[in-house]
DNA sequence: TTGGAGTGTCAACAAGGCTGACATATCCTA
DNA sequence: TAGGATATGTCAGCCTTGTTGACACTCCAA
């Protein structure tokens, strides 16, 4: 064993080296967001909309309650965000055909277009970063990040990724 | 050049493994202050009382202008967070000797005591984030980190960083 | 057919961002 | 030494986005 690998498997989980790591990921994530942050800005809206716009996106027919278990907050609070993009004619709410109760949730035109653009400037900061750290640095932070992650979202977050596959 | 380094080299920035990367990086910061929120909570505080005591455990004696730079708020938004833990004897603000206009902070027992609280809750998490990946992987997360930052930002956390070694 | 479970809506409140205006104390320079 | 610049604190009011409570509609199984 060198003296690299022998500093690095004894000292990458100091305190010092820990706690490093904690500012860089409070840093990183306002860095994250912040692109994203001026646009919605610009018309009005919050991170909660983009979340809810993402995931719509993402999984298209999504119902409330599927959204709400991905978010991880009250129906009551996504309810509001989503009445407003509702209203403005960026998501559609279609009763279920099955369900009557569940309510089906697409992206309109418009709400596709925010989507793009709002995704668009989050994937080019993540994709300078990714540029910048090269392909071994983007695996290794894929994997400390699923570590970081609660037990049941790692698992929401695999059935997401898998789905997707 | 083998099958994996190819298939690495060309595929690490496809718009599928950037979304890929941003959830990932939603959910992480999920978990990431999920264990601080719960310490908080009990106690009344939020997170904007957490990093108000990370900054003031990290440079003891900061500034109020200080803060407001690392913190990226308002003296308003800050002011209302200091005054909550002044009151509750968790910092302390004492008048600069040098610059009478200056306050300096200072986390009494009490505060130290809860900032050791957050910051053990977080470092096990991030411990075992760490443990769980291994060096390397560890030292990828932080690269992709650092290149995530506001440039502003990054000169600051170089700064902070650098300070403390 | 009725009662409980699931789904969604409305109302009201709190935390913590924000802006704007202003007071105070202190420092520094012309 | 007068006056502008700087550092801080405070009041008032707004917004987003969390929360809880109450309630209506729908479905299904006893």
């Amino acid at each position: 064993m060198n003296d690299t690998s022998h500093s690095q498997s004894l000292l990458f989980l100091t305190d010092e080296q820990l706690r490093k790591g904690i500012e860089a990921m409070y840093f990183a994530y306002r860095g994250f967001t912040a692109d994203p942050d001026r646009i919605l800005e610009e018309k009005g809206y919050g991170r909660a909309h983009h979340r809810a716009i993402h995931f719509i996106h993402r999984s298209p027919g999504t119902t409330v309650n599927n959204l709400l278990s991905i978010l991880g907050v009250t129906k009551q609070s996504l309810n509001r965000v989503l009445r407003g993009l509702i209203e403005d004619g960026l998501v559609e709410s279609r009763i279920g055909r099955e369900d009557k109760r569940e309510r089906h949730l697409f992206l309109t035109p418009t709400g596709a277009a925010l989507e793009r653009e709002l995704s668009d400037a989050q994937r080019d900061r993540m994709r300078g970063a990714y540029r910048a750290a090269g392909p071994a640095a983007v695996a290794g932070f894929r994997q400390v990040l699923e570590a970081m992650m609660d037990d049941d979202i790692r698992r929401q977050f695999e059935a997401l990724r898998d789905k997707s596959i």
